[in-house]
DNA sequence: TAAAATGGTTGACAAAATCAACTAAATAAT
DNA sequence: ATTATTTAGTTGATTTTGTCAACCATTTTA
């Protein structure tokens, strides 16, 4: 038996991106990008400072109270080069040195007056040109554009680890297009950790158009999670007879879990059910989905019946919480 | 009367970003994209070429038979410089100067084989870090990440242009997460384009349930378009009694059409038709969607009814169209 | 046919970046 | 406690990289 035995997921090794493709198009991207930068750069905008002295100011600016070494690890330049600058700008006024009591080698670095007034200059130089980059294109495509920016400095930045909250906006309007991104995120994250085919998204837009039949902007209610463009999450909630009310289509996509999207979305559902005044909210789960109940737990539902069920080809317990409010 | 006539569109004027948060955002990706970059940058990887020079050697393959100022304009680098470059990759047997007959001032430069050799070192110096940079990430990660590479690449580079017919993939099996995209599709483009609210969404989203549910992989078909990991346009036969088809769900997303999408979709259900011999193929439409009418009629399509009816609160005729195969 | 423009080269320079040797302070090792 | 090692930053010398203006030769325009 044990040989038979596979591990649900493969333990984490190297991801070889085997598509040579893939590797191809992102050295595109950077031989296009490495042209797309070298405008901007020479010579920032004709003023008598470089990209680099421009960077240097933005890294003393932004990462308050560094020392030299704080700014060369950022910038990735030679120390000597940074020695050099860093006394032209306390030269010129710009930037200042506090030597720190506990350490008679560093200071650390502040902007002057001045200092912030040339970069903020700088920014707005920089900003007037990526305007002219985006004025062809409409709102949309903006949009769309500095999605996929965020979207690849986040995956660059991170690797592998996980999102950040603050990454994640949820919002309550249904607007044309998010019924089908909910059944797709359904049908894409339940294939992936149940195998489930395309039948089961077939079932979810079923529950999903039935709901639509009945929706009512006041007593129901819909969040939807997303971050750099993609939906990642979602929980709604129903209103039901006799001030009841149900929690369904509660579901983080695998990467944004742990962050506390879950907790914050079930926040949100509870706050409303609140403000609707419903005497007790429930949801209907199965045993498989073993770690979402303990988010229900946590939020004060308790478990009121699990009934063995054969869905989706799978024997399972159809479980229901219950919350009085 | 004139005086209450609207534009449909208004006259394409600038699309000035309001938003500032793009901005920003934009800006912080050029600043992160420069650290990544100044990464591969000096001494290209330890060897006697710098980034240029490399840049230089890749231009030069990829636009073979380019003059010197070919090279310039694509990088955008001084003349006197480049000048200096190729003398001295001349001199090291890595391009060959050819004086153009018609002009005694040029020369068009190819690379030699041993420049052609040095420029594959790179490339796969370059492959090797780019790899260790994905290696961290997921597949699906590494894929995002280079959909959202070729959407920024593409959006910059063409900006308001017509995206190149190239960049669609099509496929046609249906995976999970395709029958929500589907509607979603549906919902956008028709918000976009005729207003229709999430109502209409929700009509889709009935009409794809209940093709699924007679769905027959022999039989049926849908084609999918996507674009970067965007879908953006549709096609598909479904089978009717007595070896007829209805083709339905003709969709392209606004600013793919006219590149020849809706044709080669269109073909390849004919084909598809063809295949499965089926005696005829309808479809249904409205008068609304004019652009639609041409492109059948174009494929053999006749027009056989245009019966009145009032849909989604707008009075207009349904159309059908018929083809013998 | 002269003037202007184009493609490319060259010399002189300036700016950007690197390298190695160095000081001074802090930390670790003996 | 003293010495060795490391760390933060500086400095001089140098190389690499890029710029500018003047220039030639050819082609195009007036």
């Amino acid at each position: 038996m044990s040989q038979e035995t596979t591990p649900v997921k493969p333990a984490r090794e190297k991801n070889l991106p085997q598509d040579a493709r893939l590797i191809a198009g992102i050295r595109q991207f950077n031989r296009y990008y490495t042209t797309q930068l070298g405008l901007l750069q020479q010579h920032f905008f004709d003023s008598e400072y470089s990209l680099t002295d421009v960077r240097v100011l933005y890294e003393v600016q932004v990462n308050g109270k560094t020392t030299a070494t704080g700014v060369r690890e950022a910038l990735g330049i030679d120390a000597g080069y940074l020695s050099r600058i860093l006394r032209r700008f306390e030269k010129q006024g710009l930037v200042l040195k506090h030597p720190l009591p506990e350490d008679g080698r560093s200071s650390y670095l502040t902007l002057t007056a001045r200092g912030q007034k040339l970069l903020h200059t700088m920014n707005e130089l920089s900003d007037k040109q990526i305007r002219r980059m985006l004025e062809h294109l409409e709102p949309a495509q903006q949009a769309r554009i500095g999605d996929a920016m965020r979207l690849v400095r986040y995956l660059l930045k991170a690797p592998g680890g996980a999102p950040r909250l603050e990454d994640v906006a949820v919002r309550h309007e249904l607007r044309p297009g998010d019924l089908g991104n909910i059944v797709r995120l359904h049908g894409e994250v339940y294939e992936k950790e149940y195998g489930y085919n395309i039948e089961f998204e077939q079932y979810v837009m079923e529950t999903i158009h039935d709901f639509m039949k009945t929706y009512d902007a006041a007593k129901d209610r819909v969040w939807l999670a997303s971050c750099f463009g993609e939906m990642v999450g979602m929980i709604a909630i129903i209103h039901r007879p006799q001030r009841q009310a149900q929690l369904r289509w509660f579901l983080l996509r695998a990467d944004f879990r742990g962050i506390g999207l879950g907790r914050a979305l079930m926040d949100k559902a509870m706050e409303f059910c609140r403000q609707q005044q419903f005497r007790s909210v429930y949801l209907l789960t199965t045993n498989q989905q073993g770690k979402a109940a303990s988010i229900y737990t946590k939020h004060g539902f308790i478990k009121t019946a699990s009934v063995p069920e054969t869905l989706w080809g799978q024997d399972l317990y159809e479980e229901r919480y219950e919350k009085k409010m």
